[in-house]
DNA sequence: AGCTCTTCCTGAAAGC
DNA sequence: TGCTTTCAGGAAGAGC
């Protein structure tokens, strides 16, 4: 399932590709995951691919209208401000892949975006929980004003801040988009393990130095991941139609009574968050329940208000 | 604030 | 063998 690696690896080769490009038609299938189908076909045709970057879990594709293109900076900052990104989510089974017209459709291909060098950008999504919309320029920074921060831009220190004042399990804090933007199950599940820290832990008890190893896992798992093109559970593929290398790197997810690599303890598998989440019962152990815990315990990360 | 449950969808795998 | 049921999961919304 896509998560930022995969999602970044997606956008490495759409870079490669499409800036410069001019959509010349777009062509539909379903639609139900597409915030305004209608609006593709009247916006698209005539604009030019601009950039390709990604936010979190989303591709963003900057569109400028084609017709009048100037060196005048006045004109580019016009360009710019007309501008709509196109912006697609993968969903669980979304995939991106630039095709020729004469290679076979995969099934379930929804979107085709016929680019002007005869190729075109093909979106295919088995299980639709993708979603694809369009944002025109004004809108674009509050849609990402909604995003959490980029794992790997945080620092620490401000990680650490965040993380130290939610009472929420660490896991569903790992997950939540509007705190970290891109970390999905297998990044969460790999950088607790990493950390070694309980995925029902609660941010809030965690020490610093824990939290600290929190932001140093998440950090080094996404940038390994990256490297090794991302995880192909079962359907990822780049925009080759290429699958990544990172899944032979797991150690806890989806490796529930399988050896842990660390200490041969069973890993296990546990509900956190709506999610599996898969752990070593050994490495990360479990938060002591609590309730009647002896009086007054001085707590080293306590927040005092 | 944060938890659980539900919804969307399909294909793989388990159950009978 | 072949049909039916169950399940997974990113995100959003409801309800507690």
């Amino acid at each position: 399932m896509p998560e930022l690696p995969e999602v970044e690896t997606v956008v490495r080769g759409l870079r490669a590709s499409l800036p410069g490009r001019t959509i010349l038609e777009v062509r539909l299938g379903k639609t139900d995951f597409i915030d305004d189908p209608a609006a593709l076909g009247r916006h698209l045709p005539g604009t030019r691919i601009a950039e390709v970057t990604r936010n979190g879990k989303f591709v963003c594709i900057r569109l400028e209208s084609g017709s009048q293109q100037s060196l005048q900076s006045d004109a580019s900052q016009a360009a710019r401000a007309s501008a709509v990104h196109l912006i697609i989510h993968l969903g669980m089974t979304g995939q991106l892949t630039i095709s020729h017209s004469s290679d076979s459709v995969a099934p379930h291909t929804h979107c085709f975006f016929f680019l002007d060098d005869g190729r075109e950008l093909r979106y295919t999504d088995i299980r639709r929980f993708g979603r694809i919309l369009l944002v025109p320029e004004p809108l674009m920074a509050e849609f990402i004003g909604h995003l959490g921060k980029e794992p790997l831009q945080i620092g620490a220190e401000e990680f650490c801040r965040g993380f130290g004042l939610r009472r929420a399990r660490v896991k569903a804090l790992l997950l939540d988009q509007s705190v970290l933007r891109g970390v999905g199950n297998i990044y969460a599940d790999e950088s607790l393990f990493r950390a070694r820290l309980h995925p029902t832990r609660i941010a809030q008890r965690l020490t610093r130095k824990q939290l600290m190893a929190l932001h140093r896992a998440v950090r080094e798992i996404l940038t390994a991941a990256i490297r090794m093109r991302g995880s192909s559970i079962s359907d990822y593929v780049d925009t080759d139609g290429n699958r990544g290398e990172f899944q032979h790197r797991h150690r806890v997810y989806q490796r529930e009574g399988k050896p842990c690599v660390r200490c041969s303890e069973k890993i296990r598998r546990v509900i956190v968050a709506g999610r599996s989440s898969f752990f070593c019962p050994h490495c990360q152990p479990a938060p002591r329940p609590h309730g009647r815990r002896k009086r007054l315990e001085p707590q080293m990360n306590a927040v005092k208000h």
